[in-house]
RNA sequence: GCCGACAUAGCUCAGUUGGCUAGAGCAGCUGAUUUGUAAUCAGCAGGCCCGGGGUUCAAAUCCUCGUGUCGGCACCA
């Protein structure tokens, strides 16, 4: 075992420091645990940027520091450099590797640093970022960079690397500054490691959910049609309409109201809600008899209008609307991408008025609902309270109210959170809602926002108990957030295998031969009748075959039926999972639908 | 929007340094076969090679402008 480096006082001390300095303390080997491949993969950013140097000996160096999926080094070179690059790079990473430079650490003061850098205008970047006078270098053979380090003390341990991406990014991540080249890379202490690490890449890119969709027939995007705009097909209209229905009935229960707004609404309300002055270069906007209109990005000027078709009493707060309203939000083109970042979409949409003294109740109703929903698909989630942001309308004192009123909600409940500083909605403090999927990714998904601006700008009123005009208070809130990027994410999360409840079609029911044709048609109906969709595999193809294909539509049950199952009125049923088989009469195999269909209620 | 890559049949992909009629597998259609748990056999059809414009005797291939997609960056009210 290599030791690489010493842990004191919780701080790493990489060997060539910890000599410098005569400390000693517990000793960290090169294995896989975080401290150590934190050492390994800046080093080895370090060794990729020596390669680039020889390659390309103009090349600049901005920063390379360590992520949570590797490492990566900025910088920039006049060359142009590919995707067909890397493996060049990686071989000249190699060789340099053979060779075992040590890396050897010194310090300078910040004035011979500028004097050495003087060529790289990149280094000299960082340097103004460094307050200190003095810096230290990491050598190793001919290649020097400034670094703080910690550092392996030799670069003979990397050998279980390999560059990933290669991609630009602007300097200090600002988007009015220069662009430079970014290489990403991974690297392990062992080769099983990395061996690991690829087939889990390989396995996310198996649960694509764009790849998915397209097999499995969900959803398709067309060039002439438009970037960002989803066409949903029959499969996915299916699994969709079977998501929205179990909601609606989520949402009576809890008292909200169907009700819809129009699609497009004059650009004066627009302008009294503060979206055409926040929001506007994101909108679609249409002219048409001197009139400016703009198609919704949000649903919530809809349901004030709704609001305000009658006068509301305290005693009829909280009143409660919800639609699955289609939004447009002209997303810039790199933002887009499958059904997770799409211009047009349809959010689970729900706003809530009420009176002050109901918000908490609501708020942890809100979050109730969110649990039910999450937990049944089986994600965990964590919860962020994001405040007021740059562009925003509104006194500071009602954000700071309304932000209070928040935390307060969730304090009281013991529910924990965190904060996104500067994250809310223009128009008010939000809560958003995290989930994580069945591969730990994190995805944002539902979000309740606090609103105490809209009601004051539409001037919305109830009647209190003295006869007096109160103004309510607006929770907007979405659980799902959109149907298409929860769609995807549950493609993803499932990897295409939806459980019976939302999958696109519960049984596929397979004929021995043309003569039982008659009976799978009967079945079928059956299954309509309890709501469940079957498709029934009559081609003339093998029955093998007909098994194989479905299959690969990764339908929950495959049902087979010939004379044995006629004759005694059952089915043989074959699981997608295990791929066993055992028979049931008909009778049972229909409840154990109606069961695993009814058995999800939010 | 920015940096870079890519776009060939419904889908997945071949297509030599610019040069004969642009190919394959799957899917589709037709016929034979009537099948008991992951691919029966044979035949047929399918293409403005993303769209404009250009270079050339000759363009799927080179240049250019769009459009779309992918990987990041920035953005995500």
């Amino acid at each position: 075992m290599n030791e690489i480096a010493i842990k004191k006082d919780g701080e790493i001390i990489d060997t060539q420091t910890a000599k410098e300095c005569g400390f000693e303390g517990e000793q960290i080997h090169l294995d896989n645990s975080p401290e150590s491949l934190e050492i390994l993969r800046h080093s080895t950013a370090h060794l990729m940027a020596q390669a680039i140097k020889s390659l390309y000996p103009d090349a600049e160096f901005y920063v390379g520091p360590v992520v949570k999926e590797g490492f990566y080094y900025d910088f920039k070179t006049s060359a142009e450099i590919g995707e067909g690059d890397l493996k060049k790079i990686e071989k000249q990473m190699l060789s340099f590797a053979k060779k075992k430079y040590l890396i050897e650490k010194y310090e300078i003061s910040m004035d011979e640093a500028k004097e050495k850098f003087k060529d790289d205008h990149l280094k000299l970047e960082v340097m103004k970022r460094i307050p200190s006078d003095t810096v230290s270098i990491y050598k190793q053979g001919e290649f020097e960079d400034l670094c703080r380090g910690p550092h392996l003390p030799n670069i003979g341990l990397i050998r279980y690397f390999k560059l990933t991406k290669i991609a630009g990014a602007y300097l200090g991540g600002d988007s009015k500054n220069e662009m430079l080249t970014r290489i990403y890379g991974i690297a392990f202490a062992t080769k099983e490691a990395l061996k690991e690490h690829m087939t889990m890449l390989a396995e996310a890119e198996k649960r694509d959910h764009r790849k998915l969709g397209n097999e499995m027939k969900l959803f398709t995007f067309r060039e002439e049609v438009g970037a960002g705009f989803p066409i949903w097909l029959p499969a996915g209209g299916r699994l969709r309409a079977r998501l929205e229905s179990l909601l609606f009935k989520a949402h009576r229960k809890r008292g909200y109201q169907p009700v819809r707004g129009p699609e497009m609404l004059r650009s004066d309300l627009w302008k009294t809600s503060g979206h055409y002055q926040n929001y506007g270069e994101n909108m679609y906007f249409t002219h048409i008899d001197e009139l400016e209109f703009g198609v919704k990005p949000m649903n919530c000027v809809g349901h004030i209008k709704v609001y305000e078709d009658e006068l509301h009493s305290y005693r009829d707060l909280p009143i409660k609307y919800f639609e699955y309203g289609v939004v447009h939000r002209h997303e810039m083109t790199g933002a887009l991408h499958g059904l997770f970042r799409v211009r047009e979409f349809t959010q689970d949409d729900a706003h809530i008025f009420c009176r002050a003294d109901q918000i908490e109740e609501q708020i942890i109703e809100v979050v109730d609902f969110v649990d039910k929903i999450m937990s049944t698909f089986e994600f965990d989630y964590k919860m962020m309270i994001s405040t007021k942001p740059e562009k925003a309308v509104g006194s500071d004192e009602v954000w700071e109210i309304s932000t209070q009123a928040l935390k307060n909600a969730m304090d009281k409940n013991e529910l924990a959170y965190e904060i996104d500083e500067g994250g809310g909605a223009f128009y008010g403090p939000k809560i958003d809602i995290k989930i994580t999927d069945a591969i730990g990714r994190e995805w944002q998904c539902g979000t309740i926002q606090l609103d105490f601006n809209l009601p004051e700008r539409f001037h919305l009123e109830y009647n209190g108990e003295e006869n007096d005009k109160i103004q309510p208070v607006m929770i907007h809130r979405a659980i799902l957030g959109s149907f298409e990027r929860f769609i995807g994410i549950l493609t993803e999360h499932y990897a295409g295998e939806f459980p019976m409840f939302i999958s696109p079609t519960q049984v596929a029911i397979i004929p021995v031969a043309q003569t039982h044709k008659e009976y799978a048609k009967l079945l079928s109906d059956k299954l309509i009748d309890i709501n469940a969709d079957s498709e029934i595999y009559v081609k003339n193809d093998s029955l093998n075959k007909r098994i194989r294909t479905a299959e690969k539509t990764r339908v929950p049950m495959i049902v087979v039926i010939g004379d044995e199952e006629i004759k005694n009125k059952t089915v043989a049923i074959r699981d997608r999972r295990t791929r066993e088989q055992y028979n049931l009469s008909e009778e049972e195999f229909l409840k154990l639908i109606q069961t695993k269909i009814n058995e999800v209620n939010f």
